[in-house]
DNA sequence: CTAACTTAGTTGGATATTTACACTAAGCCT
DNA sequence: AGGCTTAGTGTAAATATCCAACTAAGTTAG
């Protein structure tokens, strides 16, 4: 095909993101209440334009829109999928590239409150979140959630969900809640002496009315490592 | 953020596909030369711009791309990733949705020299292709042969690349030429058995100068099924 | 001061799975 | 009939998993 300029057709595009962080329910995601029509009140992954003079590129859009609303400059961020289609939005041809991004329980813990006006923290239950939401957010958030899960299996996602330091057993635990089911103890453990992906926190203990823990950090805070085999 | 339709930036959008098959050397990926500015008479991979009045949506016109250009109707689609900048087009923010097709043997044998225009398969070397593309188009394929190469360890890809019938052994033999290393035969004969999207075709065997062999098909042609664990 | 309690972290053994490699099977060719 | 080649199976050693007990190190109660 040659690609004449005429010929282009420009879409509306969006950057949205499913933004999620660990409440005591459990795994919880980020929505926004629409102010504006299409789907005016409902509920939707938060999003925005891209900022032609400002964003140097998607992931940089991505980023700016996260702090715009949470405050959060370096979570764990990874693009998801992209949708476009004619029936999407009402008022025509559209695309939403969908990123996917992990706050640290640190990250959540300051800006309590002080997220931008209405949005809101909703726990993961068994069957997604219980709403019904505008666009195509809804299956655009199922398919997050199978990103997530499935990654849980092989990789150092959950740390990103916890503060920066972190003990064994709190990490097993993320993993656990994730997974939706117990691991072994010893086997986790060998796991993820073999992963390589953890660094002990010289001297960091966790002290409580028991046996102190030793504390660990993720090494590369940004980005995902993988392990060889399912856990 | 509210979204007034006046904020919208529409950004130059193109589908771009990642077409990849077997040839006696390998993985090979198809390849257009430009015939118009920016980096007329570079290699590229092809694409086209979204026909708002034919497409439904992204994988709609990734399949009418692919169509255009190759003549195949069903093939595996994938969509990779997006990329977007403010740089990788000199005329501009642009993006570019990126899809995987991988053709079987079947296709490419029909469509012998019957392709459009200036496209080209080019063999897979060690370190890609050995050509510098146009615009970001030689990281979209090390993402693409990235993304083959992980799913190869887990899944019946390689099935896609073959004929509609073939043997175990030219299946494994597709798996190793992807991994790069030897399998064990019957190790790999159990998995298959047990990953559950091979049937055999009754009746069906390849003859030579040594004993018969069973063929095989995918159950679902046109979706990946998973395994477990790692080859 | 010591014993009970709680969670951290390790060890060991029964059982299942993987791996490496050898063996048997079934055709054609000479 | 015997040799050759590739298809397909069997098997024993190594490895991983599962389950559970055990030791370690602190706090708290008496």
């Amino acid at each position: 095909m040659t690609s004449h300029d005429n010929d282009a057709f420009k879409p509306i595009a969006t950057v949205d993101l499913a933004i999620f962080s660990l409440s005591p329910a459990g795994l919880s995601v980020l929505l926004v209440r629409r102010a504006n029509a299409p789907f005016s009140g409902d509920w939707a992954l938060p999003g925005g334009w891209i900022h032609i003079d400002e964003d140097a590129d998607l992931e940089a859009a991505a980023r700016r829109v996260l702090k715009e609303k949470t405050g959060v400059e370096t979570p764990y961020l990874e693009q998801l999928q992209t949708t476009g289609s004619r029936t999407r939005d009402p008022r025509g041809w559209s695309i939403s590239i969908v990123y996917i991004a992990l706050l640290s329980a640190d990250d959540v813990a300051e800006r309590q409150g002080g997220m931008a006006g209405e949005a809101e923290w909703r726990p993961i239950g068994g069957e997604g979140v219980g709403l019904s939401l505008a666009f195509d957010h809804a299956a655009l958030l199922k398919e997050a959630l199978g990103r997530i899960r499935s990654k849980v299996e092989y990789s150092s996602l959950p740390g990103h969900l916890l503060p920066v330091h972190f003990t064994l057993s709190e990490l097993q635990s993320v993993y656990e809640t994730l997974l939706g089911r117990k691991l072994d103890k010893s086997a986790f453990r060998k796991r993820m002496a073999e992963a390589d992906f953890l660094e002990p926190v010289e001297g960091e203990m966790r002290r409580a009315s028991n046996r102190p823990a030793q504390m660990f950090r993720l090494k590369d805070a940004q980005s995902l490592a993988l392990f060889d085999r399912t856990l």
